[in-house]
DNA sequence: CGCCATATGTCGATTGGCTACCCATTGGCT
DNA sequence: AGCCAATGGGTAGCCAATCGACATATGGCG
């Protein structure tokens, strides 16, 4: 099926992936700045998405240096990555668009329509 | 926070449910349609879905009725479920706009995504 | 009669996310 | 010296929502 279904902290990751590639740690702090400080993503959230979109073909890893003894990953949007992220951001706009219509509909008449 | 994380298909069912009650059956076919035949609803994911938002105070009972010796019931949106969805959509929006800032840059050096 | 649409529901497995940990280093405050 | 915050990367176990398959019942069509 065609049918991804980004969960909003995946879905964030790719997004903050879009512009410039990052090291984990700068994912999570975008990810808070962006969500206005609203999104905190755990470590362990983030850390297992990578591995996931990793594997999926979403996120490739753009280069890789030893700090101190430890691997220090950034990550990239893969062109698929980025096609799955404007999909998903289409089908958010219909989603958007359906539900500023329907929440109109609501407005005018406040007591629901009774069925 | 009580952040909510509404999911595709929850949220999708709250949006249905915002413009006119409906009874379970009818939340799938207005889902689907709305989707454009994307979004298929299973029953599993709906009837429970609807059993948490009822318990959550988000949808609520608008008539039962029995037919057939079972009962059907109408679900409507609460007003805490329009405020939850219209605080929801607000968010998405700006998710939306985000991502096709971050998807515009992208684009602007094609060099980015290495795969 | 079999099959499909309508209609409501349960159950087990899977997925993804979350909390809570683990590790290391730099730097500032007391 | 002892501690905390920030930078940086990672695992384990538990939980909630979703998914797929199944169960059940009525009524219409060929």
């Amino acid at each position: 099926m065609t049918d991804h279904q980004l969960r909003e902290p995946t879905r964030l990751v790719l997004t903050v992936l879009a512009d410039a590639p990052r090291h984990g740690y700068a994912i999570i702090q975008e990810v808070l700045a962006v969500s206005g400080g609203r999104t905190r993503l755990s470590t362990g959230t983030l850390y297992t998405a990578l591995d996931r979109l990793l594997h999926q073909g979403l996120v490739g890893i753009e280069s890789e240096e030893v700090v101190g003894g430890r691997l220090r990953r950034t990550y990239s949007l893969t062109s698929q990555g980025q096609n799955l992220l404007a999909e998903e951001t289409e089908r958010l706009r219909r989603a958007v668009a359906e539900a500023d219509r329907r929440l109109a509909v609501a407005r005018l008449r406040p007591n629901g329509a009774t069925a």
